[in-house]
DNA sequence: CCCCTGACTGTCG
DNA sequence: CCGACAGCCAGGG
């Protein structure tokens, strides 16, 4: 592919899935917070979309909430138990604001 | 091109 | 605190 970006749409894909992999243990961030960072804007439905359809290990989806700090439904179980795991404090199927490593919302 | 759906978000009652 | 609503963006039928 020496011609153009045919891959524009799956780029920023990429991009979105590097920005959760950056993630470190203990680390939480929303959706819209990822897609800001990924340089997408508002694509957050499109973050979720996307580790939705990830098959791939390395991504640590877990580390993903929405704004309110809701976990993903389905799998709060589990996601809660991989986040406690890691030192963040979690309860009532919800992450404590106080556990965010990136949180960018008025306190 | 139109319509529906979604691991979202912010506002309102 | 929580449910209902509207807004926004991209993908799939």
């Amino acid at each position: 592919m020496t011609d153009g970006q045919r891959g524009a749409g799956a780029d920023r894909d990429v991009r979105i899935i590097d920005v959760v992999r950056s993630l470190r243990p203990g680390e939480v961030v929303s959706y819209g917070d990822i897609a800001v960072d990924a340089g997408v804007g508002r694509q957050a439905r499109r973050v979720g979309q996307l580790l939705a359809a990830s098959d791939d290990d390395s991504v640590p989806w877990w580390r993903v909430v929405n704004a309110a700090g809701r976990l993903v439904p389905g799998l709060e179980a589990e996601q809660a138990a991989l986040l406690i795991a890691e030192g963040v404090d979690v309860a009532g199927g919800r992450v404590r604001r106080a556990a965010y490593g990136r949180f960018r919302r008025h306190p």
